[in-house]
DNA sequence: TTCGCTTGCACAATCGATGGTGCAGAAACT
DNA sequence: AGTTTCTGCACCATCGATTGTGCAAGCGAA
């Protein structure tokens, strides 16, 4: 309280008060002092009085000035989901270990608040972009390019940047293929009752699908069509596919294939208010990991993606001379009932 | 494609191409022109031209002249857990609407990088800083009222600047008795049954934990004093606790008190490995709802803290002017097992 | 015709930091 | 002593937008 909301302090006032001239205070604030052939002393001097009267750099002012700006922008489809929020806090961890700040924000699966979104994002200089499960990746990726900034696909592909995403296909396929095997042999699941709940029309969906219906035939046999109950990525949409299923059939298919944990969410929906009892014969497998959903009154297993290599893989491949756009797939890892798997939280330190 | 790599369009070169200066261009494009008595003919031509040739407004540049930049920033202590990313889901939904640019950063709770955190954004001229479940709120204080930022504590109270939180004791008390009342007549919990798990020396865990000392004693006659175990907010320490619990006891409680969800993530890894049946006649509260979390295979209460309510609260408090430091308390609501609860996703739009 | 008011806009300073260039004085060399 | 080479730093344009101020042309009134 030394000191009444004082304006803060600028490098103009540093110069004053050290008899260097701006250029000098910069270079020495900014650490390129040696290049410049600044005397120690003076950038001792400097280095003093800005400790003292709490200098910091204006970041808005250097990035004007550089036309980048520190910041590196991660664009979600949504926050509220265990899978993205992973994907938030690994990210945090890698961009501040270089030095420069994450900007996480959101754009809900619509095509044009994602192009908005990044729009935005570059009006503010950001210096490199990572999409995260856009619903339309390309419309983002003209936007970048015409800025000229840096951008990487994760999770869902794009045709015009390099894309890292996981192995649907490999992951579906194991996940459908531990569903079945889940049923040993006096009992075997048959082909019609094993239903894929949730996906949209996009890359991991129809990849999950595709694996659904070849795991299923080449391991039970037949597939009958109706196997696949899409119902976008919304619990209440998916909520209304299990009710009406129900309402078809009186009962729960004894399997499910659930595309993801937020259609996952539809099930407990569905759940909710109905005897317990009802569930108990179920097995579910679900693409995502949610360390609670693994441990449900009912087998859940779950594929997780390997988001710490998706993000560093993306890390790699931003920083690289641009080539022509590839995907890059990600083994997922298939996890048993009742795991309790770490994550990107276990790297923080915590007080006792 | 039209144009290589072409720089942004900037308003001096819509003043070339229009004829008009730049001052006249940027009064234009930023709504300001009527203010101006700039002829409305001469607004629609440099419309059209900023139209054309895709101008869009370099935000650092007017932020460095406004000395704001439209950027909102909220702390997080971390991003991967569902009581927090549902807090940042609502808070881009809130400041989006007020046409302003989330920023969502977490800090780890480690005070010194809070505070590093918000100079760091103070640095990019950010508008207002929402501080979320910070382990030092005064610290971060001191920094943003050096720089004169408007700021506001949420989830854990500060003394130095409002604070929104949830009604902590109010809650556990409600917690601490479904928890007791869970259990009929016939074979009552005592007193040495009911332990709480997790927690810290801050405000909400000495709240929580002081209402569930006062309702023990209030409901079960007798409170022994080693019934509360700290573990900090880690997981895997609250899991070194029920193994030392274990150890000591041959058993778990009955019924477990456990101070938040990432507490409950030790429980989880507790689980795994062990036989179901040890835990078919645990009896959970759990101070934070998780949706997966609800319908784990024992009875689950969960006390969900309305995030809703709470930023909403802060975001009016944060726009008046200044008074005396006051604590809010929001009241939080009590989740019975099996409960699937409509969450900020909701409110998105989707295409099934 | 002249005064005064309105209309419509241009000018120029400013926000804070950066980095290319230039230049004086000291040191080194012939 | 004269010339070259370093040292050590200052100068100044620049990034793009904002905003207080000034002023000419147009118009109506006296």
């Amino acid at each position: 309280m030394d000191q009444r909301v004082k304006k803060k302090a600028t490098i103009y006032d540093l110069s004053l008060l050290s008899g260097s001239s701006p250029s000098t205070v910069s270079a020495v604030l900014n650490g390129t002092w040696r290049k410049r052939r600044i005397k120690e002393s003076t950038a001792q001097t400097i280095l003093g009085l800005a400790e003292l009267h709490q200098y910091t750099t204006n970041l808005q002012a250097r990035g004007l000035r550089r036309s980048r700006s520190g910041l590196v922008g991660l664009m979600l489809p949504v926050h509220d989901n265990r899978y993205f929020s992973s994907m938030a806090q690994t990210f945090e961890g890698h961009v501040r270990s270089r030095g420069q700040c994450p900007v996480v924000v959101s754009a809900s699966r619509d095509p044009e608040e994602e192009r908005r979104t990044a729009e935005t994002l570059i009006s503010y200089s950001i210096d490199q972009l990572f999409i995260v499960g856009a619903t339309d990746p390309d419309g983002v990726h003209e936007v970048c390019e015409l800025a000229g900034l840096r951008h990487i696909n994760i999770d869902l592909p794009g045709a015009k940047a390099h894309s890292v995403i996981s192995d649907n296909y490999e992951g579906a396929r194991m996940l459908t293929e531990a569903i079945i095997h889940h049923f040993g042999n006096d009992n075997p699941l048959r082909p019609d009752e094993l239903f894929l709940f949730g996906g949209r029309n996009d890359h991991a969906s129809r990849e999950r699908i595709a694996a659904f219906h070849a795991t299923k035939k080449a391991l039970l046999g037949a597939d009958p069509e109706d196997g696949v109950q899409s119902s976008g990525y919304s619990p209440d949409i998916t909520l209304r596919a299990f009710e009406a299923f129900y309402q078809r059939h009186g009962k729960l298919p004894r399997a499910l294939f659930i595309n993801s944990s937020i259609n996952m969410e539809g099930l407990l929906r569905f759940m909710a208010g109905r005897p317990a009892e009802m569930f108990s014969e179920l097995v579910v497998g679900c693409y995502d990991y949610d360390p609670f959903g693994s441990f449900l009154p009912f087998p859940v297993i779950m594929v997780r993606q390997n988001v710490e290599a998706m993000i560093t893989k993306a890390f790699e491949l931003i920083d690289e001379p641009p080539t022509a756009p590839q995907t890059f797939l990600i083994a997922p890892e298939l996890i048993q009932p009742r795991s309790a798997l770490k994550g990107p939280l276990d790297t923080l330190k915590d007080i006792a």
